[in-house]
DNA sequence: AAATACCTGTAGCGCTCTGG
DNA sequence: CCAGAGCGCTACAGGTATTT
């Protein structure tokens, strides 16, 4: 078989910056510039030595690939790599990505339930960590993801309506009423009058990997199986209790920055109000209550 | 349905506070 | 001023969402 002899040259540092340059002008965020810049320069590595590279090298990375990473990562890898041979004009060259076999039923022992999510926040508030309860209660009403909550500034809470900027486009998260009194007193117990409400001792918007260890070093005191805990599984149980509830896949898509759907829909005609009492019907705000001790 | 773009889970490390 | 806890950045793997 004959196998195409188009060449290029060999990936240099300045050809990734080059292409660094290429993916913020095409507007890519810059976790994709990061992760592709990444994943370019692990290729070129494979390459180290010679001048130039073929379809040939491109077959034999993604061969090497599929022996050491998952399906899902081989694939994301040779996105980068087909990008940046767009980037440098050899299209010609892009490998084919693999097929993915669709997950049919959510793994059933990674589902948090209601239940759970009580128990994390009251043992939040018996082990005094009134944030990180906060922060929970906050992403369940909500349904917003982790990296959102820094977002959240008491001036927004005090709106009612939380906005996330995403690189021009916006999508507004609603705060019910109950939420929005509970985060105002925190605030005001902690001092916070303006600004980001979810801080550090440093007076820095929390990272989302910080609220991801503080959600796990809960499990053992709340008697919840360690690996159901972490942040986006309080978005997928806002998410199911919500359409359990209300039916409602277009709202439920709006609410949840979905643009699949209709983007637009959240500003039109009832921006808000009109979920806001679904919401609040979702009774996921966590009673205050008393104490007892983990063994 | 497949490809692409983006985001989260998770571990580790090094810096920086804070209490003694 | 030191030890240890806390913080938060970084990196990588892999999942999720959106576009084609």
């Amino acid at each position: 078989m004959e196998i195409s002899r188009r060449e290029i040259g060999s990936i240099t540092e300045s050809d990734i910056e080059a292409f660094k340059v290429y993916l913020y002008e095409q507007e890519r965020s810059d976790a994709t510039i990061e992760k592709y810049t990444r994943d370019v320069r692990k290729f070129s590595e494979t390459i180290e030595g010679r001048d130039t590279f073929d379809k040939q090298e491109l077959l034999e990375y993604k061969r090497e690939l599929i022996g050491g990473y998952k399906t899902s990562s081989v694939n994301s890898m040779l996105a980068a790599v087909n990008c940046y041979l767009e980037f440098v004009g050899a299209p010609d060259l892009k490998v084919k990505s693999l097929k993915v076999q669709k997950k049919l039923f959510l793994d059933e022992n990674k589902e948090l339930t209601r239940k759970d999510y009580l128990k994390l926040v009251a043992a939040a508030r018996r082990l005094r960590r009134p944030q990180i309860a906060m922060i929970m209660e906050t992403l369940a009403t909500t349904g917003a993801r982790v990296s959102e909550v820094r977002s959240f500034t008491v001036e927004m809470v005090r709106r009612g309506t939380v906005d996330i900027v995403n690189k021009g486009k916006e999508r507004t998260i609603i705060i019910t009423n109950d939420l929005r009194s509970k985060v105002l007193a925190y605030a005001e117990e902690k001092g916070i009058s303006t600004g980001e409400i979810f801080v550090t001792r440093n007076g820095r918007a929390i990272d989302r990997s910080g609220i991801w260890k503080e959600m796990k070093a809960l499990a053992c005191e709340a008697g919840v199986d360690a690996n159901k805990i972490y942040p986006h599984n309080l978005r997928h149980l806002f998410a199911r209790t919500f359409y359990r509830l209300t039916k409602n896949l277009a709202g439920l898509a709006d609410i949840l920055g979905h643009s699949s759907i209709s983007a637009t829909r959240i500003y039109t005609a009832s921006p808000g109000s009109s979920f806001k009492k679904d919401i609040s019907r979702l009774d996921l705000m966590a009673p205050d209550s008393g104490a007892q001790s983990c063994a």
